[in-house]
DNA sequence: TTCTCATCTGAGCGCATGATCAGATAATAG
DNA sequence: CTATTATCTGATCATGCGCTCAGATGAGAA
């Protein structure tokens, strides 16, 4: 057989695939790519190392007041409020009013389910996945 | 009267907070930064629609190759090999060459659970999905 | 009421970063 | 050998986005 036979033009593909059937596959199985574009921008929003610490303050914490998760994440509270307005935008976080105050707490449980996740993995796993992986990984040339 | 802005005495008691004892178990059970820091980078490099996309392809095929995940994904080549090179800096993905073409696979256990996990919640939508992973962290006191 | 405190919001600056292009590298075919 | 295919890489450009500042809003205290 013929080492490289690529197959051209399959009926969505106007590229060039070597594995058609495998690309099919794929294109048959992806997501909606709205529900793909907003599991991104929730990876975007942890993907901010302020946000992320303000979550993970918050999954310790429970629940805690701006000026709390200021002193505890030590960033300025106008940073920590922005951070919090996008955060409640896309409703991973909710705040409740008392008084002066304003209590924030997780309130999406996919993303809790990601920084828990995250945490067991960073607790447990001590060696990086994300550092120096120079090991015998991803070395092509 | 007093200082205009709060400074943060971070290692031993912020005094500027409403919650000191809250704000001082966060920081005991805090994770190190370097950690932090490492987890928000491979939730950036999901956050990413391009990636997400080739990692999910990747998920669901096992196994591609770069003119395939073009194909797959519908995305230019050069942008593909782009991304790509990205993931493989940080581990995410490796790439094993057979003759001419570059097979790239999904190589973090972590990222796989992740978007396995994201799959699952975006699929059937958000009810207990993974079971063992959620703790009983973050609950509100 | 007015003052103070906690938090929010809009605007601007500056850095980070993704897509594209063009050339380089690697491996096979002829 | 050269040519072709597959992929990689550096540079450029443009957009995005986070931090900060200054003023605004809301709630309680005097």
């Amino acid at each position: 057989m013929r080492s490289d036979e690529k197959v051209v033009g399959l009926d969505g593909c106007s590229d060039q695939c070597v594995h058609p059937e495998k690309v099919q596959l794929v294109l048959d199985a992806t997501l909606p790519v709205d529900d793909l574009a907003r599991a991104a921008s929730m990876f975007k929003l942890l993907g901010d190392l302020t946000r992320s610490r303000l979550l993970f303050a918050l999954l310790e914490a429970g629940e805690l007041c701006v000026c709390d998760l200021a002193a505890a994440t030590r960033t300025q509270e106008a940073t920590v409020s922005q951070s919090l307005r996008m955060l409640r935008a896309s409703g991973v976080v909710t705040g409740r009013r008392q008084g002066r105050l304003v209590f924030y707490r997780l309130a999406d449980a996919h993303v809790r389910m990601l920084l828990d996740l995250t945490r067991e993995h960073i607790a447990h796993d001590a060696t990086g996945v994300a550092g120096g992986v120079a090991t015998s990984a991803g070395v092509i040339r």
